[in-house]
DNA sequence: CGCCTCACTTGAACATGTTCAAAACTTGGT
DNA sequence: ACCAAGTTTTGAACATGTTCAAGTGAGGCG
């Protein structure tokens, strides 16, 4: 299943238009690069893009909106680089450490600027919220690919945990890039070295989700997000 | 050790002036429950307290750093709140229950409002950042609590996990706020289901924890704590 | 061609967080 | 009482995200 992910959801602009919004979307990627979010400044943008302020309203319904694309690249490169990974990795902790390494290194020239919007995200109301209504699709995307890894390891599992567990998969790496936002080490070796150590854990865990003691703790877990869902 | 806890790091003003300090700190509270943060101004904080903007830039530092009040009023009463519940619980899960609860029970009021500004507290270079170094106080004030949790209990545990336990209880409280923040559940039914649901688990976990599959697992976790540690 | 419509574009105006030089006040010393 | 030094207070000015009424231009229609 290999079908093309429509991000997008404008009304379809005239080639002119788009050629415009792109203008403005680059430019300000190229700025957020140079000189970090906060010292960016819309006027700034505009003028770099070649256009007037109001222009970038058109397009754009606020500052925050235009790291929707940050957002996208990012998460297209991680989808690229995590299929070559799960491409070649067999096991289920070779395809899981495969994945998350895969999103570091995606992520990590974006660090520092990374930190600087990612209150926006942290926001519950903001649609750059991972939990928002607006970023379902880059969710689901994000929770296909732990499906894959998954599906394409030789885990065995109890098939109500399998069902689960590329929610929680995808849970984790939220709790990974938390940690990495705030990880100021050098090169993140921090995230990397929790990278390092959590994989191996996760897939102890899951190999021994069938025997007694473990598996009712699975359950719980397991009867956790059911109940969650339905309150 | 009942040292009287410090928690201003001002310079010792004079009374008059510590007067209006408080009357800027009151008249923003005021307003920010009243009409949300982003909604108040500072000329509305200003004028509500009767001074002038520039004062209230003379006493904090920024709009920010206004509800810095906000959180040590949610800490004081939490604790005062999760006493009561520690001196007449004894088992280990009623006591981390009784602390939990009393969180959500003190921050209810202020769950709309502590959205808004949530933003704030998850910039890593923040002051409001759990994991600063400006809240450190607060911080260990709080895991504090969750060692009171344990000590005062009847659980039996491995020395090396009984000394990590009140740190990892904090994150969990971490967890259990990021939850609550994003919860739009009528009267936060899911936080607290979520709480609920959450403390027989980790009861369960922790007794099982001298088990050799479990104790295998906890000693992975603990591992990957010193690590991160060391980095 | 002339005109109409509507997508697109503009820049001035606005709202609000923040800064700062100057004014007002307080205090301690003579 | 008066002055000097320090503290507190002021409000205008500034920077920047955002809005909006008005302008521009390209395509369609008579």
């Amino acid at each position: 299943m290999t079908t093309l992910i429509a991000v997008s959801q404008q009304p379809a602009l005239s080639p002119k238009a788009e050629q415009t919004r792109q203008a403005i979307a680059e430019a300000a990627m190229r700025l957020f690069r140079r000189d970090g979010y906060d010292k960016t400044t819309m006027r700034a943008i505009a003028q770099e893009a070649g256009v007037s302020v109001g222009n970038a309203y058109y397009y754009f319904a606020s500052k925050d909106t235009l790291i929707q694309a940050f957002y996208d690249g990012i998460q297209t490169e991680h989808a690229a680089r995590a299929a070559r990974a799960l491409a070649t990795e067999t096991t289920f902790a070779g395809r899981l450490h495969g994945v998350l390494r895969a999103w570091l290194e995606v992520a990590a020239p974006d660090h520092e600027f990374a930190g600087q919007f990612f209150r926006n995200a942290a926001e519950p109301t903001s649609p750059l919220s991972p939990f928002s209504e607006e970023s379902a699709a880059a969710r689901e995307a994000s929770i296909r690919l732990y499906r894959q890894v998954v599906e394409g390891s030789d885990l065995k599992l109890a098939p109500a945990l399998r069902a689960e567990l590329p929610d929680l998969l995808w849970l984790m790496q939220m709790g990974v890039v938390l940690f990495w936002v705030h990880d100021d080490s050098a090169g993140q070796a921090r995230s990397h070295a929790l990278v390092e150590k959590v994989v191996p854990m996760v897939d102890r865990i899951a190999r021994l989700s069938r025997l007694p003691v473990v598996r009712g703790l699975v359950d719980d877990l397991l009867e956790l997000m059911v109940a969650l869902r339905s309150v």
